[in-house]
DNA sequence: CAGAATCCATGCCGATACTG
DNA sequence: CAGTATCGGCATGGATTCTG
């Protein structure tokens, strides 16, 4: 199952189930650390893999548009059910 | 969440999980493919954030049990979702 | 059996600069 | 805006060998 591999995959697979459509620039804002070519890579990725779609909009500075896809969307429970557990580990660290 | 980084966290996990209390080379039998060097910092790893617990058995040619803690087993759900979907995945793919 | 140690290849990932 | 190109560091992880 390397096809989550990567360290942003889970994050922008999240932010793109939340906030359907987002341009290049939304993913960088919302992901904060992730480059532009970690970014890309990672999107190509996960296009590849029909996890996503990528759609070149013709406007005058050029936007893309990122979604989800059905096949993607079926990873909803398990990234919520990581970000819980994130949450919750993160807390239980609290003991420190 | 870098915690669960690493190729090898979540197929280790999920043996924990099915095979309460595992030895190190049931672990490398049940895995395939992983070596000792990855085995055993993986292992340290979730040992460090208490994920598993290590027990070192004073027996004769001295074996080690790894099993699965509370905490860790509140991946449970994830894991197995995560299989559950790796497995679907597979499926859709073939389609080649 | 369990694992640490060593050596080494791959590639992940980051910063910066450049293109359409 | 949305990338690609390039350079390079550092971590990941594999094969093999060695110890208690």
């Amino acid at each position: 199952m390397s096809v989550l591999s990567g360290k942003w995959k889970f994050h922008i697979l999240g932010t793109l189930i939340e906030g359907d459509k987002l341009g290049f620039m939304d993913l960088m804002r919302e992901i904060e650390g992730i480059g532009t070519k970690m970014l890309s890579k990672e999107l190509q990725d996960l296009e590849m893999n029909q996890l996503i779609t990528r759609t070149v909009m013709n406007t005058k500075p050029v936007t893309v548009q990122y979604a989800i896809t059905k096949h993607g969307k079926t990873l909803e429970p398990i990234i919520k059910e990581l970000a819980k557990w994130g949450a919750a580990y993160r807390d239980s660290m609290t003991a420190s």
